[in-house]
RNA sequence: GCGGCCGUGGCGGAAUAGGCAGACGCGCACGUUUGAGGGGCGUGUGAGCAAUCGUACCGGUUCAAGUCCGGUCGGCCGCACCA
């Protein structure tokens, strides 16, 4: 060890050494407990950035300090490695995106070695591998199979920029989520996962993931948007059908005005077939159809619509009520259609109010401020029923209730669910993803391949416009292929698989990464499933979450899995930010990796990152922050290197000889413990080590003082560095080996912390007179509550305090403060 | 609009179960070491001359409130015509 800290020298001779014995292997061991650690894996863009960097770190620590207390750890690494970019490098720039992607795995598996993270690189999985994606394909047939993949002719999302077809989840503002151009509708067949059979257990699991943040769950709540209320026939007049409605608002029946058809509700046409009312309803619907998302939402708050000359009958008191057709109304939520009670609706309310419809009030609200014959917005909340017939005077939640039974025993309607969450779209019209392995046969339909002859490959001869259809469809032969069930000639389905399917397995094929047979091998999936911690980013508390926990009770369901939910705890790290922004290029604030470690090394950027904030909130980039964490490292460098020698070759026990030997033997086990407790438990990083600063603070006070326990010295110098070590690993071993450890730091146990050394004689408590502290005493520790109460009653100080007073009660914390309440 | 989170020194942040507000670090100031610079080591650092006052603001509960309750203001995030 040099006598100044090189961390150059030091980070690559260690980062050489673990990857000479592949320290980082790991393999089932039924003898020790399992830990699985995971860091949602990163699409190989080519650099890492500070976001990486913080994930990785947080998840490298975790696996670190979980391997030193005694768990078998499982933490790997891999490539979510389908995807845009890879092919519109292909278009732009003609490189291929097969090794496109691939030269940038290996730059950024390089740059992911450098921060030293104890990976277990021999499980590594890229999604874009025939060994990966072939199980991806048989996935797709299981889920086929069990009925839970379909094809549909749909207007979808399209976004003409990326030329292809987009998941409800993928819109943002009516944007494309990628590139941000408008999102325009088209008329497709595609294929969806029918992630709505599984929406009530999706949500209802929720209730069981107590290691999730609330934030998390509340979101994917919203988003499964579970709705109770009842369906509802209405009569329409001089037409056959019914029309079924759905309401959360049952108690409102009364209050119904008028009926809205969604434009595109199957019956509208008939419904205005050669009456006076064709033209301009088939006007509406046209301009509606060439709306995009973003037109249809900007207009909220003006209602649009047109009546179509017919009338419906409500169930309860045979009045009559006009239908129209307005775009507010969506086709694929609820039945399509809804009843409208304007005076307890705000979207009814201001659609009756532009169209002149009546508003006929049925909950009183009780308030003398409201008057419910000239409202000026919908009353939405509970209330007392009026103009009701058999609810009248009863409680709008009751009433609820009470007509649903009501509907049901006459068979007007029944109780019915409705959620928010739509069936997922997973077909793309791309080149660069998982290609669906079904077959068209024009006498059996669509088959899927058979497994013997997965993976489907991605064909190399195909040419990239992009322009307009699948690239696989320039591909010569692609699409031949034979009917798996019968044999015919057939065609291959020309689209790929939305990435996010790649992604919401991998976790489970790295149980098993290289089996060639199977998924994975389900014993090694049961030693090694749940992921015990999770790490990754909040922008993926919806999507990915959501879709991983569908594969996984899905996979779960077909006797895959041995467990319902993948993710024990979840940790959502914050943004890494610069001066209160994101860091991006436009702003010109983006601080590189490559250039901290190259300055700093990398056990500087980790510590930085680590002690700049508890890793949930966001963290402000600081340069001057950075220097602080690169002096603390040269500081605790040369502490070691300066006391090692005094502590070198002692074996043998010490005793706490002064209040020096006991002032640093207190403060390195309270360090000890805190650093337990903070970075195994809740993982608040930064507070562990400011701990150990103040360990290593009160170490150069006992330097400077010249005591010299040599046993002592050992001790705290071997404890310095085993605490520091799943933070700041390679100056760590350096340090370690320094104190004559043969052994890597790595494979250490964690250290103990003695609570004998944490006893002190006396301690300082707070005199509080009403609450105010005036005085601060020492006294002995421990004492019982009376005689403490006693000791400090009695102490002089605490006289003179009282003198004049008369003391109504005191209230003592023994070896923490005693509150004296006088008059 | 609905839902969630959060407001603490000049700055990042601490206070984990209601019990000394401001740990630790940054910055700043001073001392010391050094030929100088840098670096190291050390001391001080919420406001106020003080009594005291201080955790966005107003009120409440309590012996005791940054922490619990009600309200106001401000910020961030998610969803958003979901019947």
């Amino acid at each position: 060890m040099l006598k100044k800290y090189n961390f150059r020298a030091i980070e690559s001779k260690w980062q050489q050494k673990w990857e000479e014995s592949n320290i980082f292997k790991t393999h089932e061991d039924n003898a020790k407990e399992k830990y699985y650690v995971l860091e949602m894996f990163p699409y190989p863009s080519g650099k890492i950035h500070m976001g990486h960097v913080r994930n990785y770190t947080i998840g490298d620590v975790v696996s670190r300090f979980k391997v030193m207390n005694g768990f078998n750890v499982l933490h790997p690494m891999g490539w979510d490695a389908f995807g845009l970019p890879a092919e519109n490098a292909a278009i732009k720039n003609n490189v291929r995106p097969d090794i496109w992607t691939w030269a940038h795995i290996e730059e950024m598996r390089g740059q992911l070695k450098q921060l030293g993270l104890s990976y277990d690189w021999d499980r590594e999985v890229a999604t874009c591998h025939p060994g990966y994606y072939k199980w991806m394909q048989w996935i797709f047939i299981q889920l086929f199979n069990k009925g839970l993949a379909y094809k549909k002719e749909n207007p979808v999302n399209w976004c003409p920029s990326c030329m292809t077809v987009l998941a409800n989840e993928q819109v943002v503002d009516g944007k494309c989520e990628r590139c941000g151009t408008l999102v325009g509708k088209k008329e497709l067949s595609q294929w969806y996962f029918k992630i709505t059979d599984y929406a009530e257990r999706l949500l209802a699991n929720l209730d069981g993931l107590p290691g999730w943040p609330q934030k998390v769950k509340v979101m994917q709540k919203n988003w499964i948007g579970k709705s109770t209320g009842a369906d509802v026939d209405f009569e329409i007049e001089g037409f056959d059908d019914k029309l079924k409605i759905f309401t959360t608002r049952p108690d409102t029946l009364y209050g119904v005005t008028y009926m809205v058809l969604s434009p595109e509700h199957p019956y509208v046409k008939k419904l205005v077939q050669g009456t006076p009312f064709e033209k301009e309803t088939l006007e509406y619907i046209e301009k509606v159809q060439h709306m995009s998302d973003i037109e249809r939402t900007s207009t909220v708050g003006e209602k649009t619509g047109v009546f179509i000359g017919r009338h419906s009958t409500n169930p309860l008191n045979g009045k009559k009520v006009p239908i129209f057709i307005s775009d507010y109304v969506l086709m694929d939520y609820g039945t399509g259609a809804i009843m409208a009670v304007p005076a307890h609706d705000q979207r009814d309310f201001e659609f009756a109010k532009k169209f002149g419809c009546e508003i006929t009030p049925v909950v009183d609200p009780g308030n003398p401020d409201i008057d419910v014959s000239d409202l000026k917005e919908a009353f939405v909340a509970e209330g007392t029923m009026i103009n009701s017939g058999i609810i009248d005077g009863m409680n709008s939640n009751e009433a609820i209730a009470r007509i649903t039974d009501y509907l049901e025993e006459k068979s007007l309607g029944a109780r019915a669910v409705n959620y928010r969450l739509r069936d997922w779209l997973v077909s793309r019209q791309r080149y660069w993803g998982t290609p669906i392995p079904m077959v068209f046969c024009d006498s059996c339909g669509w088959v899927p391949e058979k497994e013997e002859n997965l993976p489907v490959l991605l064909p190399a001869d195909v040419e990239f416009t992009g322009k307009g259809e699948s690239p696989l469809a320039t591909s010569e032969t692609f699409a031949e292929a034979a009917c798996p069930r019968c044999g015919k000639k057939a065609v291959r389905e020309m689209d790929t698989m939305d990435t996010f399917l790649d992604s919401s397995w991998y976790f489970l094929r790295y149980c098993d990464a290289r089996n060639e047979g199977s998924i994975f091998d389900k014993a090694k999936e049961k030693y090694w499933m749940n992921v015990d911690q999770y790490i990754g980013g909040v922008e993926h508390a919806i999507l990915h979450l959501l879709y991983a926990r569908f594969f996984q009770m899905a996979l779960c369901d077909l006797g895959w899995t041995s467990k319902e939910e993948p993710f024990e705890n979840l940790l959502t790290q914050g943004m890494v930010i610069k001066d209160g922004k994101k860091m991006s290029k436009s702003i010109g604030n983006v601080v590189s990796p490559e250039e901290i470690i190259d300055k700093y090394g990398a056990d500087t950027a980790r510590l930085f990152i680590l002690f700049a904030s508890p890793p949930d909130r966001e963290l402000d980039w600081s340069e001057a922050g950075v220097e602080g964490a690169f002096r603390f490292l040269n500081r605790v460098y040369r502490a070691v290197f300066d006391m090692a020698e005094a502590a070198a070759g002692v074996t043998e026990g010490y005793r706490l000889e002064n209040e020096s030997d006991k002032s640093l033997a207190f403060v390195m086990n309270a360090s000890i413990k805190k650093v337990t407790e903070d970075a195994g438990g809740r993982f608040n990083f930064n507070t562990a080590i400011s701990s150990i600063m103040e360990f290593v603070n009160e170490l150069y006070r006992y330097k400077e003082k010249g005591a010299v326990n040599k046993g002592l010295v050992r001790d705290a110098l071997n404890n310095l560095v085993l605490l520091l070590a799943p933070m700041t690993p390679h100056i760590c071993e350096e340090m370690w080996e320094h104190l004559g450890n043969t052994e890597p730091i790595y494979r250490a146990s964690w250290p103990a912390y003695d609570e004998e050394a944490m006893i002190r004689d006396e301690i300082e408590i707070v005199i509080q007179l009403n609450g105010k502290v005036k005085e601060k005493l020492n006294v002995p520790a421990n004492l019982e509550k009376a005689e403490f109460e006693r000791e400090v009653m009695e102490n002089d100080k605490v006289k003179l305090l009282l003198e004049g007073k008369a003391v109504v009660k005191t209230i003592a914390v023994p070896n923490k403060l005693i509150n004296i309440v006088t008059k």
